[in-house]
DNA sequence: AATCGCGCCTGACGGC
DNA sequence: TGCCGTCAGGCGCGAT
């Protein structure tokens, strides 16, 4: 499941090969994603440079003069550039050729991604326009989080997972960055204290950047490989170690489940 | 208004 | 071996 360090990642890693390269076709071998891809797509990008891509929460943006493409990495999708033709291979579902022979291939076992184009400004779309900020940025404060929070009920673990409040924070990260912070993920959000709301700011903050770097290491050759988002799994504290020792207090790590998703915790620190 | 929970989809895994 | 049920989860959307 891609997450905001992956597709940053996967942003960073295509911007050297992409970049003012001209789009001569595009293949769909498979348009049934989340949403359907427009069947207009071929002729709306034919022809068109990458002026730019950028990133809005999980979402990708590929700028190109006439409009933007709008894509999403879903839970199991990812991207791999290919300096040669190679024949494709099984949720190989998209492929954007470029005028130097580069392909862009789009897998997606699962389907849960999304490829969208718009003529408006990308950021105006139905599915980015109710977004909140970046955790990344100024405006993602301890401030922010502490009004936010106020009056709401929700379990702060499924409040971080919300992307109207902040982008980009998924199952796993909100799981770590609650544990840093030594928050209980059940803790109703408007019990957070200033502390805590400060706490978890940063928390975040510190995680997502620290991914991100990792990212920028292990990834440096997803071109070659074969494309997977590779988590960055070693660096986890919680997630996925239900059962486990806590590698502060050594205590038994617990799961619960949270909004159909599962939130794995320690009893002890947090 | 806030919150809950469904459904999309495939692959991995466990039980028989 | 193969079949079947369960789980995993991002996120929009309808229900409560």
């Amino acid at each position: 499941m891609p997450e905001l360090p992956e597709v940053e990642t996967v942003r960073q890693g295509l911007l050297p090969h992409l970049l003012q390269q001209k789009i001569t076709d595009i293949i769909i071998r498979h348009p049934h994603l989340r949403f359907p891809i427009p069947t207009q797509l071929k002729a709306q990008v034919r022809g068109q440079k990458v002026l730019n891509i950028s990133r809005r929460g999980k979402y990708l943006i590929f700028t190109l003069p006439k409009g933007n493409l709008i894509w999403h990495l879903g839970m199991s999708g990812s991207m791999r550039v290919l300096l040669k033709p190679l024949p494709a291979r099984k949720h190989d579902h998209v492929d954007l050729i470029f005028s130097n022979q580069t392909c862009l291939r789009f897998n997606d076992p699962r389907r849960f991604g999304a490829l969208l184009w718009t003529e408006q400004d990308p950021l105006l779309h139905p599915l980015l326009i109710k977004l909140g900020p970046e955790p990344l940025s100024k405006e993602f404060s301890t401030q922010y989080l502490w009004e936010k929070s106020r009056n709401k009920k929700v379990a702060i673990k499924t409040f971080l997972m919300n992307s109207q409040i902040v982008v980009g924070v998924g199952n796993i990260y909100a799981a770590e960055a609650l544990f840093k912070a030594r928050i209980h993920p059940a803790t109703p959000a408007q019990k957070l204290s200033p502390a805590q709301c400060n706490h978890l700011c940063r928390a975040i903050k510190i995680i997502l950047r620290q991914a991100i770097k990792r990212g920028g290491t292990t990834l440096k050759d997803f071109v070659k490989s074969d494309g997977k988002p590779g988590y960055f799994k070693q660096e986890l504290q919680v997630y996925g170690r239900a059962g486990l020792a806590c590698y502060v207090c050594n205590n038994k790590l617990k799961q619960l489940r949270q909004a159909q998703r599962a939130t794995v915790y320690c009893p002890q620190c947090q």
